[in-house]
DNA sequence: GTTCATTTCGAAATCGTTTTCGTTAATCAA
DNA sequence: TTGATTAACGAAAACGATTTCGAAATGAAC
């Protein structure tokens, strides 16, 4: 069962390779007949043009990359679901590969995706890289790189993102205007971009209401596996350390669940004792009781929002034309559930 | 930048191109200090062989397919990641694709990737798929194939599952020991293969413990999305049609996650009142409120072994071997948690 | 010095398509 | 009839690597 080619449609018809070439892809200097009966002949062969040998001659593999810390996760799958069905309204396929949050891991995988020759690659960061040489190594190349969610700032090319920074005021302006006078914030890991705009932005809302920052009601956490356990163990943690805090701003909402859970089983009530936000918008977190408040993370969105971009610096590249980076940023929105009180009248005058 | 041929390093070394290729691959037939010029030019050139060029001498792709019917769920995800993490041990890159439940898309993605040449294909079919011949014509070019969870019976290929009806039989059997007397079953669609064994295996654990079965107590959802919100309304129509039922054995954690929230919101009381025994331990199950007891299903484990069946069949027929079909059954476990009354004496004797 | 084996290398074919550039043969104007 | 167009097709050179089959060159053996 070899599967057939164009040598064997020439021969059949006794004309030549170039012919039927030329006809399948409906060049003008091919007779309305010849044309005709190769296209049939195809048909009824069941032809499909080689795709090692047109990727060869053309350069191109219709095949973009995708490098992803965690699989496993509502988010990155909602992410992963846009990519792919926006790639394969164009015409591509995408290759996924899983960081699992190893530097090492996705220095490898770059350097697989280029010997695979994909036509663009996009990535979130592991929490652990801090070193982007394997990064502008594509971009030396030409190759469109669009980073989306967890980013390097320093790295020149498009990105896709949310406001982090905003999301994360809203959220603890939130807690604030229903009322919270002392708010603790878990951060998760010390280094992604998100942890730190998140974190800036919960310090900037502390200020501009005139709250004290106070530096022991932010928790890190060494591991920074943003678990379920890594929620109870902070949770446990604040309860011993500070048991005036009234509200707890939390970088994810898988993270805010333990923590919920942790308070449940304390018996502190939510959101009478403690108010929590969490971040992400995990279908979970509608789920759980109480509900989570939250902020919406619009991850269809971005996979589809990047893929786009992808494609335009990959037509650029097409063209010949120098790639144009550009950053997207998309809204995000506050989700208000019961883990959080009603908004206090004097913020409604 | 052209990337560096195997013609570039020739010429630089006044060698043949054939030379280089050999030295690179260590031939013996080339000597020890051309190996070692070449390999360092190589090196500090840091060439990568043409994938494309190696792919239509060699004819193989080192890449796999992969069409899973819904990517933003928890028990496919897991299998995503198991696969693409064994994939990437044996060299193998893999090629996602979501059919949406759609058979017609599902089509359209068996044939994509058999234009893209892929070395073989992993597929979890679609629910609404009836219709065979997609499949027949892969394993009919010698392209193997290996279904996974969501199967055909009767396509003749490899097949990694668990056993829906034995697994099913245990979620019932504990309801029974755990003294329910009338019982229930929420099955989601009608034509998957594992609607099919899970009811029978509730309705065997019924007989077999010479308990009644009621077709009325048997609720099928026409959607069949296996939502929250067919829990929710399924569970609605539970409460009107039979008040006196006191156990329910759902076909999905997140349909059974609707129920027991639709009836927290009605005041049923779960154990007490209801018992509810879900199927595939999303993680959601064990952080809400009363915690779902549900059947393990091995995601990760079944991604993995799945991609082990694919990679032995390439082998063969690499080796020009015959393929050789077969099933691996994974097992299962009955996780108890709240959502179930403690099991009663007699069962203990 | 001839013969034979061994070592080391290259020419060339091949994989299947695409595309450039000719080459025919037919058509048309003059 | 001649010269210029045009329509329809093919030969051949890529694309980059792999592999078969020889061919030199060296050394050993007698």
């Amino acid at each position: 069962m070899k599967p057939v080619t164009l040598k064997e449609i020439a021969d059949q018809l006794n004309i030549s390779v170039t012919t039927v070439s030329k006809a399948l892809k409906d060049y003008p200097d091919i007779s309305k007949k010849t044309k005709a009966l190769v296209k049939e002949l195809a048909q009824t062969l069941n032809y499909k043009p080689n795709a090692f040998a047109v990727n060869l001659r053309t350069k191109e593999s219709k095949t973009i990359g995708l490098i992803i810390p965690e699989i496993v996760h509502h988010f990155f799958s909602s992410v992963i679901k846009g990519i792919v069905a926006q790639a394969e309204k164009k015409g591509y396929l995408v290759i996924i590969l899983q960081s699992n949050e190893s530097y090492e891991l996705e220095k490898k995988q770059i350097q697989l995706l280029l010997r695979q020759r994909v036509d663009g690659i996009l990535i979130s960061l592991a929490n652990g890289t801090a070193d982007y040489n394997h990064l502008t190594d594509v971009l030396a190349q030409d190759k469109p790189l669009v980073m989306f969610d967890k980013i390097a700032k320093l790295v020149k090319c498009s990105k896709v993102i949310i406001d982090d920074r905003k999301a994360a005021y809203v959220a603890t302006q939130h807690l604030i205007d229903t009322g919270c006078k002392r708010i603790a914030h878990f951060r998760g890991a010390l280094l992604p971009q998100n942890s730190i705009d998140r974190f800036l932005g919960y310090k900037k809302a502390l200020l501009d209401n005139n709250m004290p920052y106070d530096p022991s009601l932010v928790y890190i956490c060494e591991c920074g596996d943003n678990s379920f356990e890594e929620g109870k163990m902070n949770a446990r943690q604040l309860l011993k350390d500070h048991k005036d805090v009234d509200g707890i701003f939390i970088n994810t909402d898988l993270v805010a669940i333990g923590a919920i859970t942790e308070f449940n089983e304390q018996g502190v009530k939510i959101p009478e004792d403690i108010s929590v936000v969490g971040f992400s918008n995990w279908f979970m977190s509608s789920v759980i009781s109480p509900s989570l408040t939250t902020i919406d993370q619009p991850g269809y969105l971005m996979g589809k929002t990047a893929f786009e971009r992808l494609y335009k610096e990959m037509q650029q590249v097409k063209n010949k034309k120098p790639i144009v980076y550009k950053d997207v940023v998309l809204e995000t929105g506050l989700i208000k559930r019961q883990s959080t009180k009603e908004i206090l009248q004097k913020t409604q005058h």
